[in-house]
DNA sequence: ATGAAAGCGCTAACAA
DNA sequence: TTGTTAGCGCTTTCAT
């Protein structure tokens, strides 16, 4: 920069105001401004963006957080989740000149350095685990955070928060399961994996049942466990529904393939629905029915109305909810040709 | 920092040392290293990473890049291409504590800017679109830059280089037809898209058939075009060949596609097998047998060149070449259950 | 319309 | 073992 000053005969501040200065009155003569990109281009003088974040405390960049206790999320994991999620928020972000960052400190590592060094103008956090260390983690954020999947009211809506209708998609598949002829239907959870959303789909399953007339007893509630061993005990115990519902992809996913083994036929003895409809419902055969969370215009809702906090707009509605859909697959409706 | 300092009684020299010099014999007598951590404890102090990466010169970012030209790549595209290449990248760019960003400039608006600015340690650059103002901006990179996709003697090995071995990809592709006894095999290209490696693909095409005593006419190279006119135009005219092998999944996969409209059964009266093995593949009735790529293993061998480049130390083989790996699946043997 | 000067937070060379 | 000093490249008052 000195350079570029010194070959337009000018001072640097003179060459910051050219270069940099968008737009606003840049008081400087047009005779001059055009030494200076004269000079600018041929020296090949690229402005230093660290100088430049350092000095504007704005880094211009937002970061993605899943808190700790976690796996890292894969892109190409079996389940598309963060997938969606990604091409949401990074699109959203990129609509407003922001970059995303992923890094590694903050995927089990120290997430508390991230949420308070300067590193990013902004933080996503999407989890469902509420541990405490969490917890105490969202709480001491000092820069605007977007929660999703979480209610902004857990932390006194101190945050924004984006999250989907669990108990209207939950409405949707017993609707649907009713509809085609089911009385007998089950909810299928896993007990060393049950927090926030997980719960709030179960509690809507019992509710929207209740409100056709059904009871939901403990025996209507199978626990597959994550390591599937409720399940294989299930099957073998005699199916004793005709639907089930369970409560995210994996959990049903893991339904739809074990049930050959014990001559159950999906969906003729035993009808089947996911929530999530990630890719993996697709795999599966026959196709798995879920429940659809719209991840993409959530991670990119998220990005917008984290970009609107940097800014200190005003954000109208803290706390986003977005309706679920049906996505009905093989697993619920008899297949013809295939 | 220097209030730490204060209240710890010593300079902001000594808080520094104390809590940032990473084992390098620290000089500082214990007693007063304590005061220093209690003292940043009590203050909730967190070092500036901006300052510090500004100071240092160094980000521990490294950025990816795709060039000038392309639409963004999708996580969630109808190809898994661009999750695995990044699952492999973040892996390998994590496990040595660089993060990994995407940013918005970089994908259409002014990648020289990256390439320079100071923002990334490093950069991955991972194209097979050959534009010449891709090759000026290559080529007037100053950071340490890692090919995925390109030949590292196209910059006089400048640059290290990942790819997978196509002529051999190719290879496993005719071998596996000629071995179920096909003779009659065509190549499907898009020309409006024939670069780099896509020409590599079918010069090896020729090759190797030529190696089996089978003559490649101007007939057996069949042109889909991008918008599928050509293959409309293939099938229409009946078709002339046993088996046909696509230049990427995208082309192979339209084959499989449009079959059923002009009757033509998959794999009976036409195999066809693609490039890529993307998840595509699996989605497709009958799913498509593919040549494989690692690419995760291409992305995390990427990341760890790079990170080897960034600190200056030599790597043997600036062109690392990855086998291809081929997957059978229903587009070339009959199915039997399914 | 342009320039001078100060300072963002941190680290490293050198001095004590 | 600890402190002093200077400066990374940039932007921003404030003065000219």
């Amino acid at each position: 920069m000195r350079e570029v000053a010194a070959k337009a005969g000018v001072t640097p501040t003179v060459v910051s105001r050219v270069l940099h200065n968008k737009a606003t009155s840049v008081r400087v003569s047009e005779a001059t401004a055009e030494r200076v990109r004269q000079a600018a281009q041929d020296l090949g003088y690229r402005v230093n963006v660290m100088a430049r974040n350092f000095r504007e405390r704005q880094t211009m960049m937002i970061g993605v957080l899943h808190g700790i206790g976690f796996p890292r999320h894969e892109f190409n994991g079996r389940s598309r989740y963060f997938a969606c999620l990604m091409d949401g928020i990074v699109e959203g972000a990129f609509d407003h000149g922001y970059s995303v960052t992923l890094c590694p400190k903050l995927l089990g590592g120290s997430p508390e350095d991230a949420m308070a060094d300067g590193r990013f103008d902004g933080l996503i956090w999407y989890s469902t685990l509420q541990s405490e260390e969490n917890h105490r983690l969202i709480k001491g954020c000092t820069v605007p955070l977007v929660l999703i999947h979480t209610p902004a009211a857990t932390y006194e809506n101190r945050f924004a928060s984006v999250m989907c209708d669990n108990e209207q998609g939950i409405a949707l598949a017993v609707d649907h399961l009713v509809g085609l002829g089911h009385r007998r239907i089950a909810f299928a959870i896993e007990s060393d994996d049950l927090f926030g959303e997980h719960t709030v789909r179960l509690k809507a399953f019992r509710d929207h049942m209740a409100r056709y007339g059904y009871r939901v007893g403990d025996e209507d509630v199978i626990d597959v466990l994550t390591n599937r061993e409720g399940l294989h005990r299930y099957f073998a115990g005699g199916i004793r529904h005709t639907a089930i519902l369970g409560v995210h992809d994996g959990a049903a996913g893991a339904l739809v393939e074990l049930a050959p083994e014990y001559g159950v036929r999906v969906p003729e003895d035993l009808a089947v629905v996911g929530f999530d409809s990630t890719q993996y419902c697709e795999q599966l055969r026959p196709t798995l029915t879920s429940i659809s969370q719209p991840l993409a215009i959530m991670g990119r809702c998220a990005a917008e109305m984290l970009v609107k906090r940097i800014n200190g707009d005003t954000i109208h509605h803290p706390q986003v909810i977005f309706p679920c859909g049906l996505d009905v697959r093989g697993s619920t409706t008899p297949t013809h040709v295939r």
